[in-house]
RNA sequence: GGAGGAGUGCCAGAGUGGUUGAAUGGGACGGUCUCGAAAACCGUUAUACGGGCAACUGUAUCGAGGGUUCGAAUCCCUCCUCCUCCGCCA
């Protein structure tokens, strides 16, 4: 969320900010900052009478001490009746607080100075498109027809087992997966990252944190009985590593990996982009995310976007860059690149991962700081990226290499995959 | 799941109702000393939200949340986590 001093110091700004993510509810921003001027006023008077009542309360010690009880007792009483006069104050000061809560928590991160404007994905802007698309043999099958001849994925089987968007991965198609993710993982380690195999599951404090709640609780599977949410992106118990934590500045940049299975509900998605492994409701990423010094997190995110780049292309696969338009954002980003990978099978882009700099957002919920060279403490920024979400890719990879009778494997995964080809 | 024990500052650890934001030791940082270092000695060493131009100052926080009390780290309740034993189990 965004940090009320900030907001007070900048009311036009955040507005005209907002205004450039689509945001409606604008009234919000001078709502906080009236709602915070009650909160001080409150506290004031709240915390006078407090101060009162404590030093009251240490007299009654000592007059007891010196066996003064008559003035003791007079003194219990006045400290009675200024905790009478305290308790609709504390009340008033407690409900301020929620409501300013409330409402601070409903405003979205603002868009960086690099955000084009647009309202939708039409407005995205083309940052950089590299590789050629493949050129694949008269009838080239998508790849949930690839799946079935090869025998790679059994969606009748998830469907049976689970439901629709739980798909079975087989024989070469499961050691794909796997193969996959191996890479992936190294490739990051290799980078400088820190590997984590974090809990699929998480608590409410851990989905605030990054921003999941409140609002999208719809989109998260949720366990009743523990009152635990399945992880919809490693993000999410990831970036909570750090979580209240006060990082010295020596110690950054933290770059962390991790590979996770991701649950979405996916409520409210129909229609053809959902066929196959286009859209399903648990999938495989691998992730990256970084807490970086303020300073620095353009910078960092500009390396992610490199990174995510060369493993793209180090699989050879097509990609586009896009630098996302305000109305297509993410409620806790301030710059979003998406990289889309052209399939062959499907002739369209299909988005693999997405890397954004939430600058202070979700650390100001996480209160992830460092100390600064004068002493001070300051929040950090994150940033998470995929690397990459694996349906996507496996889709295009069975699509972008298949020939008449074989789905060739790129040269950089025969050694973890063991084999150079699926027939 | 059952029975018992425990959760205090960066760490260890004291503290069972009254100047305790918290003894003591260690660590870290700064200083003195030294050519430099070690040792020794001195000092500093939580966070958040407020008030004040400032010096400074108020409030809250001893796992979390409630409660009792004039006053709670200390008493009570709920929850969480850890340890021991039993049960179950990959």
């Amino acid at each position: 969320m965004l940090q009320v001093q900030f907001i007070r110091q900048n009311p036009d700004l955040v507005k005209k900010r907002l205004a450039i993510k689509q945001f409606k509810e604008i009234g919000l921003v001078d709502q906080v900052v009236n709602l915070d001027d009650q909160r001080k006023k409150l506290q004031v008077e709240n915390d006078n009478i407090l101060a009162q009542i404590n030093s009251n309360s240490k007299e009654i010690g000592q007059l007891m001490a010196k066996g003064e009880k008559d003035k003791a007792e007079m003194l219990k009483k006045l400290v009675a009746s200024l905790k009478s006069s305290l308790q609709p104050i504390g009340e008033q000061l407690a409900a301020t607080e929620k409501i300013l809560q409330e409402a601070l928590v409903k405003i979205p991160n603002l868009p960086s100075g690099k955000v084009p404007p647009g309202r939708s994905p039409a407005d995205n802007e083309l940052v950089r498109e590299s590789g050629s698309k493949p050129v694949l043999p008269s009838g080239a099958l998508p790849h949930w027809d690839l799946a079935a001849k090869y025998n790679l994925i059994n969606f009748d089987l998830g469907n049976k087992i689970t439901g629709s968007g739980f798909p079975v991965y087989v024989n070469k198609g499961a050691k794909y997966q796997r193969a996959l993710i191996q890479y992936f993982l190294d490739f990051n380690t290799a980078a400088g990252y820190t590997e984590y195999l974090p809990p699929f599951m998480v608590n409410e404090s851990s989905a605030f944190g990054t921003g999941q709640l409140p609002d999208k609780e719809g989109q998260m599977y949720f366990v009743n009985e523990d009152h635990l949410y399945l992880i919809p992106t490693a993000e999410v118990p990831v970036t909570n590593i750090y979580r209240d934590e006060i990082l010295k500045e020596k110690d950054l940049p933290v770059k962390m990996t991790a590979y996770t299975p991701c649950f979405r509900r996916e409520a409210g998605s129909y229609g053809k982009d959902v066929r196959g492994l286009n859209r399903v409701h648990q999938f495989d990423k691998v992730e990256l995310v970084q807490l970086v010094h303020p300073d620095k997190s353009y910078e960092a995110l500009d390396g992610m976007v490199e990174h995510v780049g060369k493993l793209l292309g180090s699989l050879n696969l097509p990609f586009r860059i896009l630098k996302l338009c305000g109305g297509d954002m993410g409620f806790t980003s301030a710059l979003t690149y998406d990289f889309e990978v052209y399939s062959g099978g499907q002739d369209k882009w299909l988005e693999v991962s997405s890397v954004s700099n939430f600058e202070t957002y979700q650390t100001n919920r996480m209160k992830i700081r460092f100390r600064d060279s004068n002493g001070k403490n300051q929040l950090l920024h994150s940033l998470n990226g995929s690397s990459l979400a694996l349906p996507r890719i496996l889709a295009c990879l069975l699509e972008n290499y298949q020939t008449e009778n074989s789905i060739q494997i790129p040269a950089v995964l025969h050694a973890y995959f063991g084999i150079t080809e699926i027939r």
